[in-house]
DNA sequence: GGAATGAGTTGGAATGATTCCAATTTGCAA
DNA sequence: TTGCAAATTGGAATCATTCCAACTCATTCC
């Protein structure tokens, strides 16, 4: 079900970990492929799920393993709403989250550097913030369903 | 150990209760107290431990239960960062969340209004948010040790 | 080659915050 | 008084996540 890796991402892949002094395994690489099969903000069952597919012995302590690796080398990132299953993100790019409380979608909402300025300003002298989290809770008209992109 | 409520805020108590059909009761005005006492974002552990002091029965169900109460008619907020246990806010300003990973501390962050337009203002066409929650995470020089104020 | 080494994987047990529930208690109202 | 409905309580149940010890597998070293 689910497609390899392009090349591209697959080195992507390679060098992140390396960098950390991680190899790439079969299991990371489809774990990896899943989150980028279906930007969803899947949760870590979701990920067994889609990846037992294509590897049906996976079991859900490597998907554990491999989402927390991944984080640790800045490959994905987590995203938490209130007491939630931690869900996660391969979107890079400076994005807060929306979250449909209707269908319970999270949706990536675009983060224009000057407001992440002006986030960074508010914070008294002697704070010094290295991440800085956006959520925003409500009701979206779930337009186009949104393709199964890469 | 914990003052009683003041008049003012016994009221506000009894009247944001009544809005929503409940009501005062001894255990609820402790947990409320103790929030007010010492606006530290405490877990539910350590509301247990502090309104223990003054009610020794007081079980942990009902702090659970009290607080939940407090959330749904508006008197206070919960506050969540990564995983941790949830924890409690008596500021009702709006304001965002500096999380010091040194010490585990959480302090108030003053949002202006024109930030907070400023962050509804990137939500696309179709997305009506009621919540926003903003979280720094990082160090801060610890300054003022912060009086047990109110 | 064949043993040793070490990272990665696996299944199941342990944790811990939160939720549930059934039995009491309490505060009022009939 | 008696009866109710709401609130409280202690303990069990949930459930996401973490922990752990055994196992696999690729690589390094005789
Ligand atoms: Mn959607
Ligand atoms: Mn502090
Ligand atoms: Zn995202
Ligand atoms: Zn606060």
């Amino acid at each position: 079900m689910i497609q390899k890796l392009t090349e591209h991402d697959r080195e992507n892949l390679q060098e992140s970990l390396a960098t950390s002094g991680q190899k790439v395994t079969p299991q990371r690489e489809i774990v990896f492929a899943v989150l980028l099969a279906k930007r969803d903000h899947p949760t870590v069952e979701d990920v067994f799920q889609r990846a037992r597919e294509s590897m049906p012995g996976l079991s859900l302590a490597t998907v554990y393993n491999c989402l927390e690796t991944f984080v640790g080398c800045g490959l994905v990132r987590q995203v938490n709403h209130e007491r939630e299953s931690t869900r996660y993100c391969p979107n890079l790019a400076p994005h807060a989250h929306f979250r449909d409380e209707a269908t319970g979608h999270v949706h990536d909402i675009e983060l224009p550097p000057e407001i992440i300025q002006s986030l960074r300003s508010i914070l008294p002298a002697g704070f010094n913030s290295e991440t800085i989290e956006i959520s925003f809770r409500g009701r979206s008209q779930e337009t186009a369903p949104r393709s199964t992109s890469n």
